[in-house]
DNA sequence: TCATAATGCAATATATATTTTACATATCGA
DNA sequence: TCGATATGTAAAATATATATTGCATTATGA
């Protein structure tokens, strides 16, 4: 299921996927990968995508991928 | 770091940690491993977790591993 | 037009989450 | 005293998250 709330949070921060990965420490892949739902990532790099993104876990990564 | 809210919502829910696991599919090694700390869980599995604990990853996820 | 940025996709390699099996200890009820 | 339950630990195996490299497409600004 895509996440679409990693995407929007994402460009509100005017960051391409490239860039949200490098300030994460992954790569733009993994990012891609995330937002499109096909990826089930650590819970450490959805913290640190959070924390990037002024988020917390419940905003970014609870409802959609819940109704999975 | 420990996962101090995550051994009490199990208690709460009167679950070892074995019976935890089997309801959320993974080993009891693995839960009791989350609870000290020492892993990096999947995104999945703590929504699992979540879900059979009544919980948010918010509730159970996010402000103790946030202070490592 | 053309160069560039942004993104999707795919194959192979690597790191690590998770399993499997096994042993040790502590507690508790019969 | 004994058997069962709960938990911590550890080594080796397996599954999978992530990296690496590379190519294709689209949109956009010069």
């Amino acid at each position: 299921m895509k996440n679409i709330k990693l995407k929007l949070a994402r460009v509100e921060h005017d960051l391409s996927q490239a860039e949200l990965a490098k300030k994460v420490g992954v790569t733009r892949q993994t990012i891609g990968l995330i937002e499109q739902g096909k990826y089930n990532p650590t819970l450490q790099l959805c913290i640190a995508i959070c924390k990037t993104l002024d988020r917390t876990l419940d905003e970014l990564f609870w409802e959609d991928e819940t109704k999975a």
